[in-house]
Order: structure tokens, then sequence, then C-alpha cells
DNA sequence: TCAAAAGTGCAGCCAAGGCTATAATTTGAT
DNA sequence: ATCAAATTATAGCCTTGGCTGCACTTTTGA
């Protein structure tokens, strides 16, 4: 007598979905999605601020670019936004720096971005992939699934 | 003789970082998550297509615009793109349809967010928050981080 | 010291992704 | 068969996030 076989890996993952959630749910998702997608670029900023300020004592235009890897006039366009929102202060020709709010911004997104890297860590992905994928990742994590990640991490110390 | 105290939950997570990636690095990590980014939309969109035509037999613009919480004016915008790069076919007051290459990617799209959706709950996320986190998080997920994720479920097979 | 290099700012361009308003077509109910 | 409702399309507007090119400061080193 044959017993049913094992479903085999990703077995699930295929083939048309039987049925689709709710309209407004499925909207709601999306749109959820879409509120993160708009404030990613403004968390990075704050989060790359607060770690060249603390490291190298300040945060330059042309650093920041050079980090983030687009020109030097998309970050002075992008710093005027962060201006506007009073995240940051700056004076013509001087660095840039954190508002107080801007601060607390920053100091929440880092202690995030830590905790899914070290996450992604203890889940056995390679150094340069966890640092990768948690910069995009980062901005998707709700309370609850930063908190299941943190669990993770608690329960797989060495 | 007092032992050192185990570390809090997440005290490695704040206080600045001592050293920052290099430059270049954290320019190619950045550089990938805006590519990310920018085909986030595309690939929501043909998995949905793909999913509409899978249990309704179409997909029409006012589905897409209600499911995805956009205006209809924005999905014939989307979809015009999606036409220029040969994802959907579509004839004016006619449904829209996936091409063999929109096919092939909606294949694929479908079953990462199927993955990354199951892996969540297999973390013990809510299935709502897992749900609305995946929607985000598919799109940055590198093959090795897909890997782990799959890795994990296997290992936690009820 | 003072010119070159580096850094900063600004203007103007583009594409994407939103929106509203209006027009055109199709669908469906009498 | 008709006409109202639903759907689809188009036009025009806005913001964001990219870019290049050019001008202006500041810093640096010979
Ligand atoms: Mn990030
Ligand atoms: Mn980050
Ligand atoms: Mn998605
Ligand atoms: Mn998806």
């Amino acid at each position: 007598m044959s017993r049913k076989p094992t479903a085999l890996p990703g077995a699930s993952m295929v083939g048309p979905p039987d049925r689709l959630p709710r309209e407004d749910t499925q909207a709601r998702r999306f749109g959820a999605t879409r509120l993160a997608r708009a404030t990613e670029l403004t968390e990075d900023y704050v989060e790359l601020i607060a770690d060249l300020m603390a490291t190298g004592g300040e945060a330059r235009t042309v650093d920041i670019a050079r980090r983030l890897g687009v020109s030097h006039a998309t970050v002075i366009k992008a710093v005027a936004r962060l201006k506007r929102e009073a995240l940051v202060n700056s004076k013509p020709y001087r660095g840039i720096f954190l508002t107080d709010s801007g601060q607390a911004l920053a100091a929440r997104v880092r202690a995030r971005h830590r905790l899914v890297v070290a996450f992604l860590l203890a889940l056995g992905i390679p150094p340069d992939d966890a640092e990768a994928d948690a910069e995009g990742i980062e901005h998707h994590v709700s309370a609850a699934t930063l908190q299941a990640f943190a669990r993770f991490i608690e329960d797989h110390k060495p």
C-alpha cells in the first residue's frame, strides 16, 4: 500500500489561486505598501545622515551622494524636501544636520535596519545578501513582523 | 562573583555604528534596492492580471483599479507602459491579456509571493500582517534569501 | 597667496505614478 | 431597440526622484 508522497518543496507555490482576497482587503494591503514605498527614501536619508555624523562627525552632500550612488544634484533636491519636512537643517555650503525629529526617526530606522539584518544573518543568509536585501525589506516590515524577527533572533542565540 | 548579564533583546541594535561599509559597497546595495523599487509596480500588475484571469477569466481595468486601490486612469497609464514593455496585449474597450513573457514573469512573481507569505506564516506572523508585508518584501528578496526562506519552511513542516 | 580642485547650488530636462475631469464606447435592463 | 449605467480612454495637472550642465563657494597645496 503506497503512502501519499510528501509534497515536493514549493509544491503549493505553483498554479493559479483558487480564490482571491476581498477587493477592499487587497486594496488596503496595496495601499499600505504604496505608503511604505513613499517613505523609503526619507528613511534611508536620515539613517545615512545619522551614520555619517556618528562616524565622521558630519554629513556632506557628496558623501551622501557617493554612498547612495546618485548624483549630488539628486541629493540636494532630496535634502530640500527633508528640510521642508523639518527632518534636517542646513546652511548653504555647510553640512547637513538632523533636527530632533530627524534624530528620532533615524534612531528608529537604524534599530529596525539592524534587526532586519540580524534576522537575515540568523537565518543563514550570506552577509552581503543580507545587507543588500535588508536595505529594501526594512521599509516593509510591520510591528508584528519585527517582533517575530526579534523572537527568532532570541531563540537562535549562539 | 557576578556573571556578565545576558544582553537584553535588541541590545546590539542601539547606538551609532563604529564602522560604515565601503562607499562603493553601500552604493551597490542602494542601487540594487533602487532597481528593485523600479520594477515593483510591473511585478504587482502582472501578478494581479494573472490572478484575475485565472479566477475570473479576464482582467478588466476597473477590477485592477479596485484591487490596487488606485484610479482607473492610473491603471490605464500603467497598462500602456506594460504594453510598451511587451508584457501585455489589449485592444480598446476589451480586456487585458498577458503576453508569453508576461505570463512567464507572472508565474515567477506569483511563486515568489507565495513563498514569502508561507515563510512569514511559518514564522508565526498573523496572516493579515503576513500578506500585507509580503506585498512589499517580495520585491526585495535575493535568490539567496528566497532559498533560506524555502529551507526554513521545509524545516518547519507540521 | 592664490589658482586648481573639490564641493555646493540651481535650472531645466525626463519618466513614473498618482490624481480629476471629461469624452467615448460598451453593456445591460427595460 | 433604447437609453442609462458602467466601463474605458484621453487630457491635463502634480510630486517625486532621477539626470546633465553650468555657476558659484570653499578648501587645499604648491
Ligand atoms: Mn533602506
Ligand atoms: Mn537602511
Ligand atoms: Mn507586491
Ligand atoms: Mn504580490
